[in-house]
DNA sequence: TCCTCTATATGTTGTATGCATATAGCTGTT
DNA sequence: AACAGCTATATGCATACAACATATAGAGGA
């Protein structure tokens, strides 16, 4: 069982384990995935979805964020007539693009050694999940 | 050098390589802290900049973080005379404070998979450093 | 016709960061 | 005694983002 359902206190957020959000990771992960293959919106939630990013990925989320990529000049955008459904807005990655994803790659590495160095310190203190059985 | 340089198009968030932000994370390192003995607000602050919090530490986030997770129940204080200096607040953690730490762990667990995630498929695709260089 | 699925977009709200600034007591110096 | 500098806490403001809801619209099937 998530130790996280035991600690009651978090109020705000009410789902996907709380206290961390999201956060601009949407970034670097759909420029990483755009990099594998240009994709649009939709597929890139599913896509997400697949890619850690847990339950429900947020339409809001990605399109605006591909909006906002898209003025950086990260992406690219091209309106795509599908014969079968509606139009589509198909994201293909920049050079610029590329660019981010290695100046996100060092910001990743940087905020997982952080990370890591508060599990350290709390195994350290507490074991490594001993006495955290339930 | 750090890569992020390299990338110029990072507008908000001036300094301390942007894209991530410190983020809820203060409040679990600063339980940690705690847990490992009482401080005050302002040794906090110098404890936190040893403890992988890059460069300024504000006094802002500190204090106010303080004071939520007191909100919370996870942390008491009680005003501190000093012998030399200003008063200062004391905060000691209290049991709920450490069953929040096991929660918090969890979630840091559960984002550290993210980003080792990103950071797979990164290194997978553009090998693990190498085209880095400068 | 109505419903569902695909697909994109926007408005609102709550909350957090980052920065600046206010306040105040104590200490050492000139 | 006045002043600057350090310790210590606190608050106001601008910006930004997540999360949620909602709007729009084309296509296909019952």
């Amino acid at each position: 069982m998530c130790n996280c359902h035991k600690v009651h206190h978090f109020r705000h957020l009410k789902e996907g384990c709380p206290g961390f959000r999201m956060e601009k990771f949407v970034q670097p992960c759909i420029l990483l995935l755009l990099y594998e293959r240009p994709a649009h919106g939709y597929e890139l939630m599913e896509r997400l979805q697949r890619c850690g990013f847990s339950g429900n990925v947020d339409p809001g989320v990605v399109y605006r964020n591909l909006r906002k990529m898209e003025e950086e000049g990260w992406v690219k955008s091209e309106w795509e007539s599908s014969e079968s459904g509606p139009a589509r807005r198909r994201y293909i990655i920049t050079p610029e693009g590329e660019d981010a994803i290695h100046g996100f790659a060092v910001h990743v590495r940087y905020q997982m050694e952080r990370l890591k160095g508060f599990l350290d310190k709390y195994e350290k203190i507490f074991g490594n999940g001993e006495g955290n059985s339930n």
